[in-house]
This record gives C-alpha cells, structure tokens and sequence, in this order.
DNA sequence: TCTGGGGTCCTCGGGCCC
DNA sequence: TCTGGGGCCCGAGGACCC
C-alpha cells in the first residue's frame, strides 16, 4: 500500500431521477408510458375525491390510488409545452425529452401526462445529497440528480478503486429513498462523468488512466462533457468522430482550428487530463426568471398583459433575491421572438439592490433598447453581479420588507418606453 | 404540432485609461 | 501631438449543461 492515496473521483448520477420520483408516487403507472413536462394536471381533481375514502387516506400514499383512467392522456392535452423526460415505455414510442407535447400526443395519444413537479424532485435531492454528506463530506453540486464526490481521502475510498465506497452509496441511497443512482469512478471529474454512463442504470464502473485507450477512445466526441452539437458538427467537419481520432490531433493543429481556449482544452480532454477540484461550495452569479406564454404576444396590442407579466418576473426575481440574501447591480432582460430569435440587453447599476420596483425601473429601461417588430413569445428578467446582502455597507433597497406594490405606473414601463 | 426554465462560462467588440 | 499596446470593464451573443 502506498502512502499516498491515488486520486479518486466519483461522478454520481440519479437514474432517470423526475420519472423515478414520479413512480414512487404513481405506481399504478409502472411499465405504462408517462411523459412529464406541460402545465395542468387531472391529478389534483382525483386527488381530491379521494380525500374521503379512509383507504387511500391511512396508506400515507393517497396518489397510489388514483385509478389509471383518471390521469390526463396526452391526446387530450391543451397547450404548448415540451416533455422534461419520459419513462422507458413512453420512448419506445419515439418520444424523447425536448420534443414538443403535441409531437407526442401524435406517437403516442395514450401516454399519460404528468407536470413536472420541481419542489418534489429537490425534496428528494437534498435526500440523497445528505446521505453521500454523511458518508463523503468533499461533494460538489451538479444539479438536482447529479454531483461529484472526491474518493481520495474517505476511508475505503481507494478499494476496488473506488468500487466498494460507490456500492455503499448507492445501497444507502436505495434505502432511504427507493431511488437508484450509477456511479462512475475515475482519476479526474471528466473521466468519471463518463464512466457513469457506462453501466447504467444502477450501475458502477471504475476507470483508470491506463483504461484511456481501451475505454474512452472509441467513444463519440459528444461525449466530453463540454463538446455540444456545435463543436461536434464542427469536429465532424473535420473528420474527427472519436475521442481517439481528436487525441490524434496535435494541440497546435486543434488551437488553429478552435481557439487557444477551446483548442488547448480539446486536447487535455481527449488525452483524458482533467485537474479541476471537486468544489464543495459555490456562490451564485445570476437568478433569473423567464416565462413562454401561452400565446405570442404583440408589443403593442398586448401590452396590458406584457406589463403584468413583466411586472410579475420582476418582483419574482426580487423575491428570490431576499429570500436567499442576495443582492445584485447588473439587471438584464431576455425576449423570444416567435422566429425564436433571442436578444438580451443589461445594464450595470452604482447600487445593488434586490428591490421589484428598482429592477423594473432597470430592466424597462433595457427593453427600451430593443426593437419590437416582431411578436414576443417569451420574456425573462434576469439580476447578475451577486453579493450577500449582509456582506454590504448599507445597501439601497434590500430592507426585508418583501416586494414591494407595483403602484399605479403598472404597464407604464412597458408602454411607455415602447413609443 | 414546433422547440422549457434556470443556470454557467467564453468570446468578441468597444470604450476608457495608462 | 500622434500612435500603439495592454489591461480592464461592460454589453451582446452564443454554446453548453441539467
């Protein structure tokens, strides 16, 4: 045994997590095709008119009884909307996530439809996120069903090359929460990310650097983390498909093609170098909040309604800003037009705030900079350039007096400017 | 029947200052 | 006075990720 541990990561990846969650509490909608995504639900009006029979009630699980007729199919679905994720069943079907509602409706009229229920899935994020804690304190945040944890200095980390410690999460995991999770295991974040796609679902695999060319190598560019449809396409171009075919490249050829950035960071990725830390607490840049309405919306014969939505996102984003201490000073708006062009524009201010009128007062003048021939189908409103609000000297605006009204100039902002 | 919401990071161009 | 570069910040856009 060696003095020094070698280093050892884990990337940890909750199976099909939104779906998963959803049959705990749906299991009468086991092996049957379920999409989440879309608005609306029949489930609440179920759940409802079972509130009186004491059978559902006292089995602390009352959704497990709603019948499987009494559940929105998708044929029957209203509304735009895409799919966040389907269970296996429904993919047979050729549904997928990012497709559009009314796409699968047509592959699949039966499919059930569940809204996605984002309070829930974090619920059982900080769950799971706990019990690797208690285990493995170095853990980094990926999202609600991913994370990285560093093996190298927890007792049995070093077994089996991190297989054993990774077996323990998964069965503690398994038990508290029913879920399960794949794990990949690696000498650096990047390998161990694609590791554990490897044995999915409910798998482990463990790679080591000497496993670079049997087991990454043959594997598609896309998937590096960070090598998206663009530089893929780009890649392609090239005749480069594999990770092995870019490791071929030379550095200086791949900087002359893609930037010193990008370039160089190609080659470290196909060479399987990697040395960024597992990081276990961050601080957020930005909060935002965007909506797609229901309908495209005119700038001028919608602007009633644009105002109050504007209005809302603002004292939204502010909302969030107090309730999680923070305060910002660049204000930034985003729009969608329905040729699904986006423009952004922002504007830094000499004082934070985290107050709805303040960055209303911003974001309307950052629409006043935007031409509005076309029709809108999403508007968002954004707050970047964090601080923790108790980490200031007397900050304008961050008095923890909730949002503020929006007064009587509602929809001024947004007609006002316009003209 | 089109295509969510919430983020991060990078690049590039322009303005400003030294 | 003119020109040029580097460093920095800002704003816009784009790629990517979950």
């Amino acid at each position: 045994m060696s003095d020094t541990p070698i280093r050892r990561i884990a990337h940890l990846d909750m199976d099909a997590f939104y779906a998963s969650v959803e049959l705990l509490r749906y299991p009468q909608l086991k092996g049957l095709p379920v999409v989440i995504g879309g608005g609306r639900s029949a489930v609440q009006a179920a759940l409802d008119k079972l509130a009186d029979d004491p059978a559902a009630q006292a089995s602390g699980n009352p959704r497990a009884h709603i019948p499987v007729e009494a559940f929105q199919r998708l044929k029957d679905y209203v509304g735009r909307g895409v799919i966040t994720t389907a269970t296996y069943p429904a993919r047979q079907f050729g549904i997928g996530s990012a497709m559009g509602l009314m796409k699968a409706a047509k592959l699949c009229p039966q499919a059930i439809q569940l809204p996605v229920d984002f309070d829930e899935y974090r619920r059982f994020s900080r769950q799971f996120k706990q019990i690797i804690l208690d285990i493995a304190p170095q853990m980094e945040n990926r999202g609600v069903d991913e994370v990285y944890i560093d093996f190298t200095d927890v007792p049995g980390g070093q077994r089996e090359g991190g297989r054993v410690l990774a077996r323990l999460i998964q069965k503690n995991i398994l038990d508290a929460t029913g879920l399960t999770c794949s794990v990949g295991v690696a000498p650096n974040k990047l390998l161990a990310k694609m590791a554990s796609e490897f044995n999915k679902p409910n798998g482990i695999a463990i790679v080591h650097e000497h496993d670079l060319q049997s087991l990454i190598w043959p594997l598609a560019c896309r998937k590096i983390n960070g090598i998206g449809p663009k530089a893929d396409a780009r890649l392609q171009g090239y005749g480069i498909h594999t990770i092995g075919e870019l490791a071929a490249k030379s550095e200086q050829w791949l900087i002359d093609h893609f930037g010193p950035s990008t370039g160089s960071w190609m080659h470290r990725a196909a060479w399987g170098r990697d040395d960024r830390p597992v990081v276990t607490e961050s601080e957020p840049v930005s909060m935002s909040r965007e909506t797609t309405f229901e309908r495209d919306l005119h700038a001028v014969r919608d602007k009633a309604e644009l105002g109050t939505i504007f209005t809302r996102l603002c004292e939204q984003v502010a909302a969030d800003l107090q309730r999680k201490g923070y305060v910002g000073r660049t204000i930034g708006i985003k729009l969608r037009f329905d040729d699904f062009k986006i423009a952004t524009r922002d504007q830094t201010l000499a004082q934070y705030t985290a107050d709805a009128r303040a960055i209303r007062d911003a974001a309307g003048q950052c629409l006043k900079r935007v031409p509005l021939q076309r029709r809108l189908r999403l508007l968002g409103v954004r707050v970047g350039s964090l601080a923790k609000a108790d980490e200031l000297p007397a900050v304008a605006g961050t008095a923890a007096h909730g949002v503020r009204e929006a007064g009587p100039a509602q929809g001024d902002i947004w007609t006002g400017q316009l003209f």
